[in-house]
DNA sequence: CAGATCTCAGATATACTGATATGG
DNA sequence: CCCATATCAGTAAATCTGAGATCT
């Protein structure tokens, strides 16, 4: 075979001119490498956004942490089960209302959030590596007006 | 119940300061609105990333389009069933290696990529809103770079 | 009794793995 | 004989639906 050997797998051109094609595609990319290392401790995403939303804005019923983070509430009961399990969550029933169960962080719960946190920023700094300082924080607040402008839906 | 009421499914601060947070959540979101509207015409993301492909770079071999679009072969395979049923691709055997089909774009193929890309367009707009033209062509430079320096990896 | 909360079991979509047939 | 290509079948993980138990 003569004319071949290099097939360089270039992206099509007309794809790359999509800038949601590259929001995409970038955004994939830094979800899968954090996912990634979660994966080694048997965690997902939605483990690490429970226990920062606990932290953040307190304790919620697990319908409230479901709404916010945007998973359905069978899914999440899962997701608990295994955070209190490590000692990261408290479940307690609701005495005014006892259907609802109250998550609640615990001490070692913010510990592992803490190294949570640091994977999430080593993956950022690699992913945004092409980028200097100020060009990084500029794409921040352009993906921030995006966020809230989806957000409320 | 007193002080509740409003619980507006805010997004946790911590996790609103992770760019790739943002990068991640904004581009799921451009992805799937974009999935959405082809799904009704029970087509999915990597039909259209095929055609453009197609259509950029001439015909491939379905091992050679499979690597490019990051897709298992036997994955494209069947799409490359669906995009040769509406015949929008012509599927021949390489007379030099009769292992190998090679995928070429049809007149309808074009037309109908035609349409996708408008389709794409007409997301991206939605998306991109919040942003002014010189906003978006910042946001489309800094996120070339990022994904040309994924791409090789 | 209507509606909310949590939970379990199963359906569905998607992505990946293995095995096979054919050809170089 | 070994490797490449395309295809099919089956596994695995992620997301969503439905039904039931408890409680307001």
């Amino acid at each position: 075979m003569i004319a071949s050997m290099a097939t360089p797998d270039r992206t099509p051109p007309s794809l790359l001119d999509l800038t949601t094609y590259l929001l995409s595609r970038t955004g994939k990319d830094a979800r899968t490498r954090l996912a990634d290392r979660l994966a080694a401790d048997g965690l997902r995403l939605y483990h690490h956004a429970a226990l920062a939303a606990l932290a953040d804005l307190g304790p919620h019923t697990q319908r409230e942490l479901a709404t916010r983070l945007r998973l359905d509430p069978s899914d999440l009961a899962k997701a608990a089960d295994l955070l209190a399990a490590r000692g990261w969550i408290d479940r307690t029933r609701d005495p005014a209302d006892r259907r609802r169960l109250t998550l609640t962080l615990t001490a070692a719960g913010r510990t592992r959030l803490a190294a949570l946190h640091a994977e999430a920023r080593t993956v950022q700094d690699a992913v945004l590596a092409p980028l200097d300082p100020a060009e990084r924080a500029t794409l921040h607040a352009l993906l921030l007006r995006l966020h809230t402008a989806a957000a409320p839906e």
